[in-house]
DNA sequence: TATACCGGGCTCTGCCATCCCG
DNA sequence: CGGGATGGCAGAGCCCGGTATA
């Protein structure tokens, strides 16, 4: 198989780098069992509290900063001599923050006082020429203030917007990218580029013949998959292909569509997830032949947590719905719970046919449905 | 003209471990 | 040796509407 392949052509380079590291961070967390959580006071933490900057931890009092969240955080910032809250209060300020949010900030990412004024007006114009309003990135800032402070490297962020830029992402596509998953700005640069390769080398691997158009339009499609390790995008990969018994070709006709979206999932999860919704399937009747070619038409289904998809499958059949309805139209699984149940109570009101008339009525639009259904409701 | 098909828009952090440098 | 920098991990859906098609 190609992707096995994969293993040998990129082994020296990216994939095998990537395993080795995980396998020794693995077997480190087996064995560290960290202390730093507990309530009761243990002599050493008094000592650490006991070495703090008195003045600074005094200072984020002031300012409304939640000390317990920000020593349980990062210990170390409160024992500096030298930081910046004052600069970087005032900065956020002029940014459209309130002092509760900024106090907010800081608790939850305390080294953020450790940036300068020069360093945060540089980041923030490299943000702006990305994002352009300064709301736009106070949103981002307050949702996650790890991914705006958690690099001081500003060369890196510049390296990393050249680099995507060269990829053909559009102005668009970075600034999606930079709202909705930072970290690609934070990781090295370095890093983006071994997971581009590896995705351009499991496209060569696949038999496609485009590389940079490949990558452009996976990571358009996906914008996490920059944010995850190759590790977990091969295992996916390698997952998908055999359990969907997937030739080269088909993988990566599928990878390229809906499967992009799946491909950044929780190994284990996606895994669990595949078993579950099989089983359930195969409960109510499903052969797995229909049941794979299900999933890859709409693969989304494999997001969604067991209860969920039992839940959801439940609601169908119980309305008098046959599987081979449900898999005829999988996207009705992509319609919410309490969506679900209230249309069909409203087309049970109406002794609605799912037989006749179909089950398509269920994945419209609210408005489409809404229009649908009056006018149903009104030929009775 | 109604329905089917399909793409795309939202959305996605915070913690932990290791590496690395002063 | 301590702390900053960085990588990796678990977590877990729903909705809208343009356009093709019958």
């Amino acid at each position: 198989m190609a992707l096995k392949g994969l293993i040998r052509v990129t082994g020296l380079c990216v994939y095998h780098m990537k395993y080795t590291s995980v396998v020794t961070s693995n077997r480190a967390l087996a064995t560290t069992v960290s202390c730093r959580y507990s309530c009761t006071k243990l002599p050493a933490e008094i000592q650490q509290q006991s070495q703090e900057n008195m003045t600074l931890v005094s200072n984020l009092e002031i300012m409304g900063v939640d000390i317990t969240m920000a020593r349980m955080r990062q210990p170390g910032v409160l024992k500096r001599m030298i930081t910046h809250e004052e600069s970087l209060a005032k900065f956020l300020l002029s940014k459209g923050a309130s002092k509760q949010t900024i106090a907010n900030i800081v608790s939850r990412y305390p080294r953020a006082i450790t940036r300068t004024h020069e360093h945060l007006h540089k980041k923030w114009e490299i943000w702006q020429s990305i994002l352009k309003t300064d709301s736009d990135i106070l949103k981002i800032v307050e949702r996650s203030p790890e991914s705006f402070f958690r690099s001081e490297n500003i060369e890196n962020l510049e390296e990393n917007i050249i680099f995507l830029s060269s990829l053909g992402l559009t102005p668009k596509d970075l600034s999606r990218l930079l709202a909705k998953a930072p970290r690609t700005f934070s990781n090295r640069t370095e890093l983006n580029k071994q997971i581009v390769d590896f995705l351009k080398d499991v496209y060569l691997c696949l038999g496609g013949e485009t590389p940079q158009d490949f990558v452009r339009h996976i990571i358009s499609k996906n914008i996490f998959l920059l944010i995850r390790s190759t590790k977990r995008l091969k295992a996916n990969i390698d997952f998908l292909q055999s359990a969907l018994q997937l030739t080269d070709r088909e993988l990566l006709v599928f990878i390229q569509g809906h499967g992009a979206e799946i491909l950044d999932l929780c190994h284990n999860y996606i895994k669990k997830n595949f078993a579950n919704a099989q089983q359930k399937l195969l409960s109510i009747g499903c052969s797995e032949a229909e049941i794979t070619r299900c999933i890859i038409s709409c693969p989304s289904m494999l997001y969604l947590s067991h209860l969920n998809f039992v839940t959801k499958i439940d609601i169908l059949v119980e309305a008098g719905i046959n599987s081979h309805q449900i898999l005829e139209r999988p996207r009705v699984l992509d319609v919410s719970v309490d969506t679900i149940k209230g249309r069909i109570k409203d087309l049970a009101d109406i002794d609605y046919d799912y037989q006749a008339l179909g089950i398509s009525i269920l994945e419209l639009s609210k408005s489409r449905f809404e229009a649908r259904f009056k006018k149903l409701r009104d030929s009775k």
